[in-house]
DNA sequence: TTGACAAGTGACCTTTCGTTCACTATAATT
DNA sequence: AATTATAGTGAACGAAAGGTCACTTGTCAA
């Protein structure tokens, strides 16, 4: 016994929520998954949403520690060639990683019915990712790699294209190496059009 | 009596499930909104999954019949500032129009668990709006308004982050002028960097 | 006028849901 | 060794879900 099962509970109902969402997952099923008979799930959770609310705080948490923080910024790229690499390793990660799809489709599917939700639903696809890559561009700009523009506004058309295709890997998992391979074209086109020569 | 209660059900359904999706909505709720006793609904559907699927029928027809077409295709742009301004007329329309936005809801919260709302949601929010631009920027490049480039790869490039976008005003309704500014000025932005001077 | 039919009602059925509770087994504490 | 806390069981509960059915009512065709 008191083997981690609140953790456990928390990682079921993430892969439960994800797939047919709060209102479509029932804790008979979640606790059956986990080997355990419902009422054993009220020793960890007084309720189904208490079990909603401390996901939450997890995903929120998680994000703060690995997207949110200043500390994790990945390093400005020496080259086009480099943005392209670095991109590809942020979105092979991002599209294979079970957690992270997870918690993508979570928002997704809560968006419209939960604040916190709905919040970090904007962080994750938006402007989490454009606030990044603002950094990235301007440090671009500065060492010459890319000609002088508004960083956020080209962070913004760069990310916003690879979001769409990670949405897509998430709803279409077949497509995902076509997604994947599209948005390395698409890295490419960007910095042609964007790099000084 | 026989006053289109079959279609009211449906455009009920439609309101109800983009808010609390298929399984947080249930009949009671969606025949009293219409001021009728559950049972009602049943001499019209004969279940509600029955009541989804002929959603998902209607939403599909009206894909094909207003954005699938190729007759319905928008006129190509005579000068960058037309691009602009067509496109912001789209845009107008599609943050403000209620069933355009359920629509786009619903497919948002079904698409992991629905074949067609999987299929009608690549449609709707990355193929088909590609294909409809490619075919603008193509032409707008035989006009010379831009410069020659792989028009679906200048589509892709427009079309998603304007998408995303679209989709912060489905989830945060009280940003859309935000919204739509900044979908403005990416436009501007877009002709700015592709059009030829 | 009558008969048929479509549309709507209200009571009811079954299933499933989230939740509670008395109880048991195990491990740690005193 | 006795006690206490923790984790889990299984039966049960009330509410809410989807769905059925006998019945009524209004409309129109024969």
């Amino acid at each position: 016994m008191a083997n981690g099962t609140k953790e456990r509970i928390l990682t079921a109902a993430l892969e439960m929520f994800s797939q047919n969402g709060y209102a479509g997952t029932n804790i008979r099923e979640l606790s059956a998954s986990l080997g355990l008979v419902k009422s054993g799930v009220y020793k960890h959770f007084e309720s189904k949403e208490a079990i909603w609310n401390a996901l939450l705080d997890q995903m929120i948490a998680y994000y703060g520690e690995n997207f949110g923080s200043p500390e994790h910024l990945p390093p400005v790229p020496d080259s086009p060639e480099d943005l392209v690499t670095m991109t590809m390793q942020m979105v092979n990660f991002t599209v294979h990683d079970e957690k992270v799809i997870m918690t993508r489709k979570v928002l997704t599917l809560e968006q419209f019915r939960d604040d916190r939700a709905r919040n970090l639903a904007t962080k994750h696809f938006l402007t989490g990712l454009t606030e990044i890559f603002t950094r990235i561009f301007a440090g671009m700009m500065n060492k010459g790699l890319i000609r002088r523009d508004d960083p956020s506004m080209l962070a913004f058309a760069y990310t916003m294209p690879i979001s769409a295709l990670i949405h897509l890997c998430d709803r279409e998992p077949e497509k995902a190496e076509d997604a994947v391979r599209k948005i390395e074209a698409f890295s490419r086109h960007f910095i042609a059009t964007y790099g000084v020569k």
